[in-house]
RNA sequence: GGCGGUGUAGCUCAGUUGGUCAGAGCACGCGGCUCAUAUCCGCGGCGUCGACAGUUCGACUCUGUCCACCGCCA
C-alpha cells in the first residue's frame, strides 16, 4: 500500500484559529480524505507550537503561568479543528514530553557530531520580536515593527553549522526540481542560496527565557525555535511508535504559507541533513488571503474565524469556497460577498438544485424507485457518462498538483453538463406520454449515477455534503457502492429518498 | 540596489511547449423550459491580453527597456 504524510505547521499560540490557519488546514484535510479514498495509507498532522518569549510574556499579561495558558490556547485550537470536521491523526504540542525527550535527543545527537558550537554574539535585540536586528534595519534606532529602541545584547550562545550544508542543500535543490511547489518558490530559495548561508542561533540563555526546552549538554541554555519547532514533524511519527517513522516520514508532504517558507526551505533541510535524516519530498507553498478591508486585524474586527464561518454558511459551503477560489501557491482575495456569490451560484443553483430536481423527479414519476436502463443507450446518456469520467481523470491530474481549483471546476463542468441533460432529455415532457415512461426512468437512472458520482468525486473536498448524498440515494457508507461502474450503482428494485436542500440560497448579505 | 512574482472583459481569474488563446464564472441584456432551492437551458456584447521596441510568416505566449503593485534579500 502506498503511502503519505500530510503537516500543517504548528500554529503559535499567541492567536487563535483564523483564516490562514483554516486554509492550510482544510487542504491537508482535503488531501488526507482524496488520497484515503484512492487507497493511500494517509497520517495527517496538525498541533500547536508553544514556547518562546511571547507567549512566556502573554501569559503574564494575564496573570498566569505558561503551562495554563498554552493549554488553553491549545485547547481551542484542538476543538475548533474538531468541530470543523477536520480528520487530523495527531495533534502535537511541543510541551508534549515526548517531544521534548525527541528535541534533546535530536540536538544532543547533533553536538556530538560537531555539528553545535557556542559563540559569541551581539546585537541589537528586540524583546517584542525575539530577535537581534542589524543597524541597517532599525528606523531611526528603533524596531520598525514595535518602534521600541532594543537592547544591545551580547551573549554567549549555541550556533548549528548551518552553512556547512549550503552545498548540499543546494545541490538537493537543484536535483529535485519539486521539492518546492509551485516552482517560483524553488526559485526564490535558490537565489537566496547564492548568497553565503549563516550559521543558526539556535538557543537563548535562561537567565532571559525558561519557557523553553533545556539544551541536554547545557542546563544554562534553552533551544530556540527552529530546533524546537520543525523537529514537530518527525517527533510525532517517532512517539507513534511501531515503524510510524519509517512508513511515512520521506513521504512527507509539508504544506504552509509562504511567510514561513525560509524556515522549512533551507532551516529545516538543513536540520535533517545533520540528523542524518532524508529529506521531506515535498514542500507545498502556498499564499496568503487578502481582506478587501485591509490586513486582516483584530482592531479592524475583520479577522474570519473559522468556527463563525461555519456557523453562517456551513462548513461544507465554507471549504468549497477557500478550495475554489485560491489557485495554490498564489494570493486569493476574501470577501463574504465573494463566498456568498460562489454559495449561490456553484452550490445553491447548480449542485443543490441539480440534486433536488433529479430526486424530485424520481420520487414524483416512480416513487423514488430506481427504474431499469434500456438495453441501448442514447448518444446522449453516453456523454454524460463520459463527461464525468473526463471530470474524474482530470481531478486527478489537478490533485497531484495541489490545483484545487481546478480539481473543482473540472467536476462543476461535468455537473453542468448534467444540468443541459435534464435540458436536453425532458423527462417531464416526456413523462406526459406514458408509451415514453421506461425512457423517463432510465434518463432518470443516469441523472443518479449523476449523483452518486458526484458523491463518490466531492467527499474529499465536501465530506458532510458527499455522506448527505449518500443517504439520499440509500448507498452504504462503505465506499463500495459508490465505487461501482456507471450503470452498476443501484440493485433493482433500490428506493431513493425525496429531495432536501442540501445548500438554501442566502439572499441577503446576514450582517457582517 | 539585487532577486522573484503579479499586471488579460465591469468584478474574480484560466490561458501547458508561439499558430481556433482571445477564454471561464459572476454581473448585465434578450429568448426558451417548468422537473427543480425564481432554480435550469440557449443566445449576446464588452478586452489596443500594463507600455514601448525587437525576433518571427505569425506573440498574451520568446528577447530587451520601462511603468504600477506585492514579496524576499540587502
Amino acid at each position: 500500500m502506498e503511502r503519505i504524510y500530510f503537516t500543517t505547521p504548528i500554529y503559535y499560540v499567541n492567536a487563535e484559529p483564523h483564516l490562514g490557519h483554516t486554509y492550510t488546514t482544510v487542504i491537508a484535510d482535503t488531501l488526507k480524505r482524496y488520497y484515503q479514498a484512492i487507497g493511500y495509507e494517509v497520517f495527517f498532522l496538525t498541533g500547536t507550537d508553544e514556547h518562546g518569549d511571547k507567549i512566556a510574556q502573554a501569559a503574564q499579561a494575564s496573570a498566569t503561568d505558561p503551562k495554563t495558558y498554552v493549554d488553553r490556547i491549545s485547547g481551542i485550537f484542538r476543538s475548533t479543528w474538531d468541530r470543523c470536521g477536520i480528520a487530523y491523526d495527531h495533534f502535537i504540542r511541543t510541551t508534549d514530553p515526548y517531544h521534548k525527550e525527541y528535541v534533546q535527543r535530536i540536538l544532543q545527537k547533533i553536538y556530538d557530531a560537531g555539528d553545535v558550537y557556542f559563540g559569541e554574539y551581539g546585537g541589537f535585540y528586540c524583546y517584542g520580536c525575539e530577535r537581534f536586528y542589524t543597524e541597517r534595519e532599525l528606523v531611526d534606532g528603533k524596531c520598525p515593527d514595535h518602534q521600541t529602541a532594543p537592547d544591545y545584547i551580547s551573549e554567549k550562545n549555541y550556533f548549528f553549522r548551518m552553512a556547512k550544508y549550503q552545498e548540499r542543500l543546494i545541490d538537493e535543490m537543484k536535483s529535485r526540481p519539486d521539492i518546492i511547489r509551485p516552482e517560483r518558490y524553488r526559485a526564490e530559495v535558490l537565489a537566496f542560496l547564492r548568497e553565503p548561508l549563516e550559521d543558526l542561533c539556535i538557543s537563548r540563555p535562561t537567565t532571559r527565557l525558561q519557557w523553553g526546552i533545556p539544551l541536554p549538554f547545557d542546563s544554562n541554555y534553552v533551544t530556540y525555535v527552529w530546533f524546537d519547532a520543525l523537529l514537530n514533524y518527525v517527533s510525532a511519527l517517532d512517539y507513534r511508535g511501531g515503524d510510524s517513522l519509517d512508513k511515512f516520514w520521506p513521504r512527507t508532504n509539508h504544506l504552509i504559507a509562504k511567510d514561513i517558507l525560509k524556515t522549512h526551505a533551507i532551516y529545516w533541510p538543513t536540520m535533517l541533513m545533520a540528523a542524518g535524516m532524508p529529506l521531506y519530498q515535498h514542500l507545498n507553498v502556498h499564499g496568503y488571503w487578502v481582506m478587501d478591508s485591509g490586513k486582516m486585524s483584530k482592531s479592524l474586527g475583520n479577522v474570519i474565524r473559522p468556527l463563525e464561518m461555519k456557523e453562517r454558511f456551513g462548513m461544507d459551503a465554507f471549504r468549497y469556497f477557500l478550495l475554489r477560489e485560491m489557485a495554490f501557491g498564489q494570493d486569493a482575495k476574501f470577501s463574504v460577498e465573494a463566498l456568498v456569490t460562489r454559495i449561490n451560484a456553484d452550490l445553491a443553483n447548480n449542485l443543490g438544485n441539480l440534486v433536488s430536481r433529479v430526486l424530485a423527479m424520481q420520487q414524483k414519476y416512480f416513487a423514488g424507485e430506481v427504474q431499469p436502463l434500456s438495453a441501448a443507450w442514447a448518444a446522449e446518456d453516453m456523454e454524460l457518462r463520459d463527461k464525468f469520467a473526463q471530470a474524474e481523470r482530470e481531478l486527478h491530474s489537478y490533485m497531484a498538483e495541489l490545483q484545487f481549483h481546478r480539481a473543482l471546476e473540472a467536476v462543476w463542468s461535468a455537473l453542468d453538463h448534467a444540468n443541459r441533460y435534464v435540458v436536453q432529455t425532458a423527462p417531464f415532457t416526456l413523462i406526459k406520454d406514458p408509451a415514453k415512461q421506461p425512457r423517463v426512468g432510465a434518463v432518470l437512472h443516469h441523472l443518479l449515477e449523476v449523483v452518486r458520482t458526484l458523491a463518490r468525486l466531492l467527499a474529499p473536498f465536501l465530506p458532510d455534503t458527499a455522506k448527505e448524498l449518500r443517504a439520499l440515494l440509500g448507498l452504504a457508507d462503505d465506499g463500495g457502492s459508490l465505487s461501482a461502474p456507471w450503470g452498476q450503482g443501484f440493485a433493482p428494485g433500490h428506493k431513493i429518498n425525496p429531495p432536501k436542500v442540501l445548500f438554501p440560497r442566502i439572499e441577503s448579505e446576514p450582517k457582517k
